[in-house]
DNA sequence: GCAAAAGTGTTTATGATACACCCATGC
DNA sequence: GCATGGGTGTATCATAAACACTTTTGC
């Protein structure tokens, strides 16, 4: 059943990196703006961009693709994956969960790669130095504004937007994004920037709050220009341990 | 970036095989029975099982384990998956997802093995041929009776039955297991095997019915010792149809 | 004083849950 | 005629959705 004789593929991993940007003013494109109340929940106060690399090597010289690479034949993949990212990005602690394998016969035209995927966040308030990446070669893009993508890079990234935002509703993992203090505001931009539709301030609020996870504190934010919003922090400890009573997050 | 001087590790495809069987007459505990009503539901009607192989070969020859084998240089993953699992079972159409990869550096004794790892669904009613299963060495397990697996197959079994679990709430897979003609009973049961909790009979029809995607027939099951039920069908080109429309499975 | 965003409750609709009895059939 | 599972409806509760105005602050 087992045997060794056949010759062996290439082993990369892959990683979608989404990170958190300041919104650029609306696309020009003068939006018929629906008046309903709902519609001022400020959606594009946030906007999801993902990390690419620029390749400056053949095949897809000069094309954008997943940073990524080769594991090590005595590393584990998300160990790999890890190492990559730090290699490329600068950043340690970030949040990692794997996405899949991809492995099409003709997905490199060199020989056999199979690519195992991660999806990850990187918090670019907590670690602002990721945010240009020193890399040269290295950008952050908006999901509207994505290139052409090199090898099957475009379906990996797909599949990750997906992954995310079911994970999103089923997991707290927004405030990977967020900074340790944050505005419930800020928040509500980030699930609208993932699921790409707006939600209802009130209910939205609520619905939060009620988790019991949010926990208010005594400071608002600064250097608005209006007033300032209250800042909240995550309590994962208690997250951590409601879920192992069974408790399932749900936005 | 990308280079090629590193060594390859070997890649192989493991699928965990689910099959449904009938249940033996509960085990003999004789279990203190609630006498609520929506105990009535028969839990045990039928019993969730995965296929095993028995390993001749070291390492763990004797043990039993996953049915897999090599990624060819030229095959993709889904084929080679496919193909490992028609060369065991002799099954060819059945449903089949990728789970992920598993690549710690040690899970193989001889050398590094990356495997890629498939949740399948035989549905043992349309093919009873597998229910067998030529080989010699293979055999249905229930999931409570389940032999010390071969390398880390016990933890993609795991890995596996949560995403079973997870996706028998959200898609319709469950009639990936069952005949074309079936009574709502045996869905029922099927339901309480996979989610290990007992459902009320009379939420879960109504909500079953509702969908629109079960359609009921004229024709009622034969060979009971008692009242016939119904047999229903479930209409997969409605559900694809609705699906593209939005529509989410919600059982 | 006005622009800009923060903050706050109630009503309504929808879906989930709990629950008990009569019916058909084979033996 | 009795044991076994098939089949059915309603009342209650909990959650989600819709919705508009007052407050604070910087300019």
């Amino acid at each position: 059943m087992y045997s060794y004789q056949y010759p062996h593929p290439a082993v990369t991993v892959d990683c979608v990196v989404f990170g958190l940007d300041e919104a650029r003013p609306a696309p020009s494109g003068a939006s018929a703006r629906g008046d309903r109340e709902s519609r001022g929940s400020t959606l594009g106060t946030c906007d999801l961009t993902v990390l690419l690399i620029q390749r400056d090597l053949d095949p897809y010289a000069g094309a954008w693709a997943l940073p990524g690479g080769f594991v090590r034949i005595d590393e584990g993949l998300d160990v790999a994956a890890r190492r990559e990212l730090e290699e490329e990005t600068g950043v340690r602690d970030l949040y990692l969960e794997q996405l899949g394998a991809f492995g099409a016969p003709d997905r490199d035209p060199r020989e056999r790669v199979i690519t195992v995927a991660y999806l990850a966040i990187v918090n670019l308030f907590d670690h602002p130095v990721a945010a240009a990446t020193d890399a040269r070669n290295a950008g952050w893009f908006a999901l509207d504004e994505l290139p052409r993508l090199a090898f099957d890079h475009d379906r990996i990234l797909e599949a990750a937007l997906g992954r995310l935002r079911a994970n999103v509703r089923e997991e707290p993992i927004v405030f990977e994004f967020l900074p340790g203090k944050f505005t419930l505001r800020q928040v509500q931009s980030l699930y609208e920037a993932i699921l790409g539709e707006p939600l209802d301030k009130r209910n939205f609020r609520k619905k939060l709050q009620e988790t019991g996870l949010i926990v208010p504190l005594d400071e608002v934010e600064t250097a608005v220009a209006h007033r300032a919003a209250r800042l909240h922090r995550f309590d994962r400890e208690r997250y951590e341990a409601v879920r192992a009573e069974g408790y399932r997050w749900n936005a």
